[in-house]
DNA sequence: TCCATATTTAACCATATGGTTAAATATGGA
DNA sequence: TCCATATTTAACCATATGGTTAAATATGGA
């Protein structure tokens, strides 16, 4: 049931499939939904979504006609851990710092 | 010639491949020295180490018939940039990140 | 009941990935 | 000069990946 490693990872090396994490971040979404911003089929969608889903990084439930997605933040915590276990504290420098808390407050306030 | 996070995200996706960078976390290795614990040809490695090179995780420095792997610590800050600003604040207590940027701060400011 | 909407499944395709073995290349040292 | 050592390159292979279109499925609502 836990994702591996190479699951998130692998889940994470995708454009797409950040972008789509991204937009889950504001709120749960509808396939439909999700797929919309993408120049792509909504199979193609389906498909990353599914992968998303065996990586553990969203959860989908199926509400009547719509599959709603939802992030499930804990999913990354493996990899930041093995990250952040790597020794990568040193390698955030003030900028990449203050970038990072921008972005944070930028993701928690866009409403 | 910054890689990209889809090259990040994608060269951290296999086992073997992490396993070298935690490996050379403790010294420079030599690319045979690199595949002996690895039940898996040279050529094998070879490719790994030139994706994880691609990737900028490490460099490589040939100093007679040896070609040195040395780690590249700071490529992996984009990948541990998007993860963190995704939201993963939690798994950093604010109390380690303040002392944190204390630490940064005395370093940046002694030099 | 019957159509529209939401989504997945199936079949397919081109390219990428991760491995192999054999041969090529370059350097070190007797 | 000539062999051993270190490594890469070439050619190949099976499977994975990321996309497509067409068809199937399930639910909602008039």
């Amino acid at each position: 049931m836990h994702a591996t490693l190479d699951e998130l990872f692998s889940a994470l090396s995708d454009t797409t499939r950040r972008k789509i994490l991204i937009m889950l971040l504001e709120d749960d979404m509808a396939v439909t939904d999700v797929a919309d911003p993408f120049d792509m089929s909504l199979p193609a969608i389906s498909k990353h979504l599914n992968i998303l889903s065996n990586a553990g990084l969203i959860t989908q439930e199926k509400r009547g006609r719509v599959n709603w997605c939802k992030l499930e933040p804990d999913g990354l915590r493996d990899a930041s851990v093995w990250m952040l276990g790597f020794g990568q504290f040193d390698i955030l420098d003030i900028e990449s710092l203050e970038k990072l808390i921008e972005t944070h407050i930028d993701l928690t306030q866009t409403t």
